[in-house]
RNA sequence: GGGGGUGUAGCUCAGUUGGUUAGAGUGCCGGCCUGUCACGCCGGAGGUCGCGGGUUCGAGCCCCGUCACUCCCGCCA
């Protein structure tokens, strides 16, 4: 017999009875009647029910055992009676009378249970994960997590793609995020950057010639996280593909999304390939956001010139110093009480809007403060433009185009919320298109990259040459999943003189540029292709699927939201001589008190 | 860096208007129980009410400061 084990915990049905067997795993739960006892023992593939009674020269060792004490029992496996079938437990219709049993570890007092559903503090549940990890619905998502990353890998390699691994310890690149730094003890006063993605080497590889390539890549930032952004690392999808037009990388895109979303779906709907391409624009436009919820059937309207020069004067005056009006329709919303909307509207001041306006739609009129100072045809414009009818009302935003669109955005999400509008069970996906090449700097009054420098302007050279640098496209694009993006791409510039053009405009000297960046620049002087990619987040898309709004449940051991790793104890201080081998010397903010360490 | 929330037993939480010895569930320890599967019943131990200061005859509760955790903004694909 097999020193631990001749069946996992959850291998033994009925037509086992009678075998003598051998189990490993944790006490999950004891019930102990006195004179008989039941102990729940657990593996990673489920539970079985041993039993011994107080005649058995085994029953003081399983009575003395805790919860979470790791044993190997031998026992034979008896039918239960049909009074005692367990139909919860897939191994209920048997059980295994326990002959021999071995304390393989024996646990001390639990931090925190692994048996039940009881919540636990984040922090309770990050300093202790090897336990939290060991409950069924933390081990059900990290293995969701496995399966979802094992199906991507194959969906691109069954596409022709090859995957490799890019270089961790590198050089700081310019994605914008802060780099994490490794001191180098060889190079005295040099540092590698960890990569905030692989974006440069993945350039590099389709100017090598590799065409197709991907990678599950570790991604390093050193950024606070957010609930739905982990701290310091990531997983990407990072995907580059040579020769290829915008619409090519997303007709390879598509069905692996597709594919792995519907894989994992249970039950759900995913929006079938291709999906809706919106302009950047459009979707300040109509959704407020670049990143549209498109379960969310509620579109918004401009309607600024039904307001202009007319008698309901914030809103004219606000016109006439530029300002735009946006209406956020409400269907349904007409036979709602007063206090709806002042609920709305007092929300709408604590959001930093001036107030949220509004007009109730009836007898083919207008109802509410804003249309007593509204003429008819007034009305029937904002009926017709906002696409309300009788029995709709809708809201108003008036605000320069940036809040204007913001503010409209967030209305718009509030008011699908209270009319309880948002499409279930459906995984919406959509492609942002046309992100604008540069953006003005507000507080600076200089024109800045918007997105990924590296990308090509729509247009090329000639629209840099010509055009109004505000005015200028970029092939950017975002991939969308029910508001939440899962990744930017973009069809790369790989030609120097449009580069060198992209970054003057920018603000960048020629040196500047061959200096920060002249390793992909140099590499693009000896034939480059064009080439482009995307890089869809890994976590996010696990977030998607197991319908968790926290990133740290989809990761094994995530840091806190202050990227301190609780279990590891990480970041730590470093003894004396690895500072002078390192030549650093620290240059500390203030005496900080030590992080206490009481699960030594 | 800024804002909100939370901090009471190992854990999850309750604690009234500021008023006697701070409670419950769970876990832990002990006792009883031969068919439970969240077993049940009885008993017990366990508290610097995050920390420091203040107001008050009296503070878990009010005020100031501080720390930690968490959510959000800034930041960040």
């Amino acid at each position: 017999m097999h020193p631990y084990r001749t069946h996992t915990c959850g291998a033994l049905r009925l037509p086992d009875a009678g075998r003598r067997v051998r189990l490993s795993g944790w006490v999950h739960r004891k019930r102990d009647h006195g004179n008989l006892l039941f102990v729940d023992l657990r593996d990673h593939f489920g539970v079985t029910q041993a039993v011994a009674d107080v005649s058995s020269p085994v029953f003081t060792v399983l009575d003395e055992a805790r919860a979470e004490s790791v044993l190997c029992v031998t026992g034979t496996v008896v039918e239960r009676s049909r009074e005692t079938v367990n139909p919860k437990l897939a191994t209920g219709e048997i059980e295994v009378r326990v002959e021999e049993v071995e304390v393989l570890s024996s646990a001390e007092v639990l931090p925190m249970q692994v048996a039940g559903d009881q919540e636990y503090g984040e922090d309770i549940r990050l300093r202790y994960r090897y336990l939290d990890l060991r409950r069924e619905e933390v081990q059900q998502r990290m293995m969701l997590r496995a399966a979802v990353i094992q199906s991507l890998r194959r969906r691109m390699v069954e596409q022709g793609f090859t995957e490799f691994q890019t270089p961790i310890l590198t050089a700081s690149s310019p994605e914008g995020a802060r780099d994490y730094l490794v001191p180098s003890r060889l190079h005295p006063g040099k540092f590698y950057a960890l990569p905030q993605a692989p974006q440069q080497f993945k350039q590099l590889l389709m100017v090598a010639g590799f065409d197709k390539y991907f990678q599950i890549a570790p991604c390093f930032r050193d950024e606070a996280g957010r609930a739905d952004r982990s701290p310091g690392e990531f997983y990407q999808l990072d995907i580059e593909m040579s020769f290829v037009t915008q619409e090519d990388v997303f007709a390879a895109v598509e069905p692996v999304l597709q594919g792995v979303f519907e894989e994992f779906a249970a039950g759900r709907k995913v929006t079938p390939a291709p999906f809706p391409r919106i302009p950047y624009d459009e979707a300040m436009l109509r959704y407020g956001s670049d990143k549209p919820d498109l379960r969310n059937p509620l579109l918004i309207a401009d309607v600024t010139d039904a307001f202009r020069g007319s008698n309901f004067g914030i809103f004219a005056r606000n016109i006439e110093k530029g300002a735009l009006v946006r209406a956020i329709p409400a269907p349904g919303a007409a036979g709602r009480p007063r206090s709806f909307f002042d609920k709305l509207n007092d929300w709408a001041r604590d959001e930093g809007m001036a107030g949220l306006g509004y007009i109730i739609m009836e007898e083919g009129g207008g109802k509410g403060p804003i249309a007593k100072n509204l003429e008819p045809q007034r009305i029937e414009a904002i009926r017709e433009t906002a696409e309300v009818a009788d029995g709709d009302a809708v809201f108003f935003v008036c605000d320069q185009k940036k809040a204007a669109e913001r503010f409209a955005g967030i209305v718009r999400t509030r008011v699908c919320e209270e009319l309880d509008l948002l499409e279930k069970d459906v995984f919406r996906f959509c492609w942002t298109v046309d992100f604008p090449m540069y953006e003005l700097n507000e507080d600076t009054g200089l024109v800045e990259f918007s997105h990924n420098p590296f990308s090509m302007p729509q247009g090329g050279l000639e629209a840099l040459e010509t055009r109004d640098p505000l005015e200028i496209k970029a092939y950017q694009y975002d991939i969308v999943c029910n508001g939440i993006e899962l990744s930017s791409g973009a069809i790369r510039n790989h030609r120097p003189d449009i580069m060198y053009k992209a970054f003057a405009i920018a603000g960048y000297a020629p040196e500047e540029v061959e200096e920060r960046f002249g390793g992909l620049l140099n590499a693009f002087r000896y034939g480059a292709p064009p080439h482009g990619g995307t890089a869809p987040g890994v976590d996010r898309i696990v977030m998607l699927l197991s319908d968790q709004p926290n990133i740290r449940e989809i990761i094994l051991f995530p840091m806190n939201q202050q990227a301190q790793d609780l279990l590891m104890h990480a970041p730590a201080e470093i003894p004396p001589e690895r500072w002078k081998e390192l030549h650093l010397k620290p240059d500390l903010p203030k005496p900080r008190k030590v992080v206490r360490g009481d699960d030594a």
